[in-house]
DNA sequence: TCTGGGGTCCTAGGACCC
DNA sequence: TCTGGGGTCCTAGGACCC
């Protein structure tokens, strides 16, 4: 081991991966804690939650109780047997489990399996709320920090107070203890030598677990899991590893490295070597900056190009003005405008264009996803329709000159007839 | 009544420039 | 005339992740 000028041990690379345990729906029961036990599904809008929580409002006791979520009756909630539309879940508590719902399951599908099960609607303001509480308990601790989402992140424990303990056992603990006593959640974390080993590790000992893996445990710990597991191999590349016999990442590692680079490419075979053996050398980002930013609706009922143009324009319209208010809220410009549809068979079209300026307009940005629109052949209904703007920076550096100049171009093009709805802007 | 929404990154071809 | 590269930007699609 190295050592410095007194002596002491140089620290080793240490990264955890804390993943928050079945978040949504902890979050949920935290709410309502009367579901606990219950089988329930958290997706789609519709719920009768809220007209429950209305029907409340007169209450005072329950509204001295602080919170009056805790006493809306079971049979006040909406269950999936009433759900109507599409949508899929994306929680499911493990009573629910239990019938063999999982997340990204239809709903309708989901409501034949357990037609009783409850349904609340998805709540990503309450979700992100309890987000921000137990990443700044992170924080607080730990400041090299990694957001991947809204419930897991990566830590770099190698310079923190205790991060060498044990291999890092012990700030998980303080760490897993902060954040229950902070947000009455339990987490999974796993310390490894790098990022890679370390979402592995979170999820060896699941739920409000910590699983500590070292170089050594390579072969004992790793090799024996799924391919799948591998984060960064998913459906497409298991099922080709799969055609050739390649089922566990011992049996990947075994393969030679120039074969995997003959089969999968020259990237992605030597990166999948590199992973078999346990290699990551990928840095803990604090930092980093959004590359687009989209909103996108999938329909309630497929819709024609051409007999529900009004319908359409004025979803269109709604997106362009959504990602603008969302540009505008964080901060951002964006040069690259883009529209996503989904047919009805599924198959997806793109197609984008690239303005000579920066803007977070929402008619410039509608009428540039127009033109978009105009060069996607329309046959087939449309199940889905989405607004991207990409190529972003922040609005304070591509300054007041894009407002002025977007404003021009607005103007210049002021009477284009729209695709959908004629409409002048 | 199968199959959401918001992201990142990679690849590959063509245009265009030097 | 024939044959050459590299580099960057743009566009479309696709894999993957949470």
């Amino acid at each position: 081991m190295n050592s410095d000028t007194l002596g002491n041990p140089s620290p080793i690379r240490r990264i955890a991966h804390l993943d928050m345990d079945a978040f949504y729906a902890s979050v949920e029961l935290l709410r309502y804690p009367q579901l606990k036990g219950l089988p329930v599904v958290i997706g789609g809008g519709r719920s009768a939650v809220q007209a429950a929580l209305d029907a409340l409002a007169d209450d005072p006791e329950v509204q001295a109780s602080g919170n009056p979520r805790a006493h809306i009756p079971i049979a006040s909630f909406s269950q999936l047997k009433d759900y109507v539309g599409r949508g899929v879940i994306t929680t499911a508590t493990y009573p629910a489990r239990k019938f063999g719902i999982g997340s990204a399951m239809g709903m309708m599908k989901a409501a034949k399996l357990c037609p009783q099960a409850i349904q609340l609607p998805v709540d990503f303001e309450e979700y992100r709320r309890f987000s921000r509480a137990f990443k700044q308990v992170i924080l607080d601790i730990a400041p090299q920090m990694e957001n991947r989402g809204v419930d897991e992140v990566y830590i770099d424990f190698t310079d923190v107070p205790g991060g060498q303990r044990e291999g890092g056992r012990v700030l998980a603990r303080l760490i897993q203890k902060s954040i229950l006593e902070a947000t009455r959640l339990t987490c999974s974390v796993g310390v490894a030598p790098n990022k890679l080993l370390a979402k592995m590790a979170s999820e060896f000992n699941k739920p409000n677990g910590i699983a500590i893996v070292y170089e050594q445990d390579l072969q004992s710990l790793v090799w024996p899991l799924a391919c799948r597991k591998i984060n960064g191999i998913g459906p497409k590349a298991d099922a080709r590893l799969q055609g050739h016999g390649i089922h566990t990442i011992g049996e990947l590692a075994a393969k030679d490295e120039q074969w995997l680079i003959d089969h999968f490419g020259q990237a992605t075979g030597a990166w999948m070597h590199r992973a078999a053996w346990g290699r990551d050398d990928r840095p803990v980002v604090t930092e980093s900056e959004p590359v687009s930013m989209s909103r996108e609706t999938t329909f309630e009922r497929d819709l024609h190009a051409v007999r529900d143009r009004m319908e359409l324009g004025a979803i269109f319209t709604r997106l362009c003005e959504q990602v603008a208010s969302d540009l505008l809220r964080k901060g951002y410009v964006g040069k690259t405008i883009g529209v996503k549809l989904r047919f009805d068979d599924f198959k997806i079209a793109t197609r984008d264009q690239t303005l000579a300026r920066h803007t977070a307009d929402a008619q410039t940005i509608r009428q540039a996803a127009g033109q978009c629109l105009k060069r996607v052949p329309l046959q087939r209904r449309l199940r889905l329709l989405g607004v991207r703007v990409g190529s972003l920076a922040r609005a304070e550096d591509a300054s007041q000159v894009a407002a002025s100049e977007a404003h021009e171009v607005r103007e210049a093009s002021a009477y284009n007839s729209d695709i959908w709805t004629g409409q002048l802007f």
